[in-house]
DNA sequence: GTCTATAGAAAGATAGAC
DNA sequence: GTCTATCTTTCTATAGAC
């Protein structure tokens, strides 16, 4: 969850971060309006006032909230896991995988991603450009995967990137109102297959120690 | 928009589906917890004291605007034009053309069902068991359609309604983040395309006055 | 049935002591 | 860097006049 090694953090490094993981799981657990800065910081272990220090205001702290989570999964999405078609697909399908081990995160996604839609929300840009970078490296992927196809299954690359990313959204909110009664990764891969596609989506081994 | 003849309501009725409708309006545009009985009432032309006259609380009129959409929806999806297979993937596919022309409404159900993922949130039920009931009935049609198609598809029906419907949930979301760059209804029927069935989803002419 | 007035709680944010 | 104390606003909800 925390992004550097934690010996070289400072003091005040340490106490931001513990505020970013406590702002994440309440923001999960009951979106963005339901959850005052008093419970965030208490949460923290400190005051409202303390938090302040570190935060300008609640819309900033969201903002960081989703930006550090992002920046994981770019790293992931544009690694070299992606060189190929197949490994876009491949890393995809990991953040389902991934997802269904952490319902707070899918948590706070479906929840500020529902309140984002209004063009005054503090994370509307945010998602709006997010869905703009997945769904670019999913019709790149989809383009030279149903190209090389045989038989060609002679969908478009860009309906079926913008289908694969609602299929994923949209499982999440079932998955989140009954866990046990959803299988997110078996539904989406089912789709690929669906498109024409037989590809092996075995996640590559996690990188590194 | 209110449902009975205008000309039978009383007074408070009226005020009642007035107030219902700017609830409805005003949950769309900004979520529950985004919005005031304060602006609620004002939208609907009377104090928020006015207002708690003809409703207990914020938490039952929401639920109250979820039930009466639901109403009208549920009477589409068990009414005559469902009595066929076909006529049920109609239906559906029809409540996104229609979706389409209703951006407020489908904001509502974005946010609340965002928000509604947490078990005490007051229309955690009514979304459990919206998806259900859809989902059955999507099962049960597809079911028909696979056995019937030639060649057999030999896709599992349960997973397929789930999928249809997480399509569909997905697809809002985009749609209200950038309106004129997603098509939902194309991008559903070709999803049904893409199941191997070749079904003619006109939808039904509306039922007269 | 609708209003004014107000209670009481909680929110975001700031000032200044330590 | 964190606290207490406080300001200001806004919220849900209630009481009682009209």
């Amino acid at each position: 969850m925390t992004e550097q090694s934690p010996r070289r953090m400072t003091k005040g490094e340490r106490t931001r971060a513990r505020i970013l993981d406590s702002a994440t799981e309440l923001f999960s657990r009951s979106g963005f309006h339901a959850v005052s800065l008093r419970d965030i910081a208490a949460h923290a272990g400190l005051t409202h006032a303390g938090l302040l220090h570190h935060f300008p205001g609640k819309e900033e702290l969201l903002v960081q909230v989703l930006g550090r989570r992002d920046r994981v999964d770019a790293r992931l999405l544009f690694g070299p896991g992606t060189a190929t078609p197949e490994g876009v697909l491949r890393t995809v399908v990991g953040f389902v995988a991934r997802n269904m081990t952490t319902p707070g995160l899918v948590g706070l996604y479906v929840k500020i991603s529902g309140e984002s839609v209004a063009p005054e929300h503090p994370a509307h840009a945010y998602f709006v450009d997010r869905y703009r970078v997945l769904r670019e490296q999913l019709t790149g992927a989809f383009a030279a995967l149903f190209a090389r196809a045989d038989p060609p299954p002679g969908h478009d690359p860009a309906l079926a990137a913008r289908q694969l990313l609602a299929l994923m959204d949209g499982l999440q909110t079932q998955w989140l109102l009954e866990p046990d009664a959803v299988d997110m990764h078996a539904a989406v891969t089912a789709f690929i297959r669906q498109l024409g596609l037989d590809l092996d989506l075995t996640p590559e081994p996690a990188p590194g120690p």
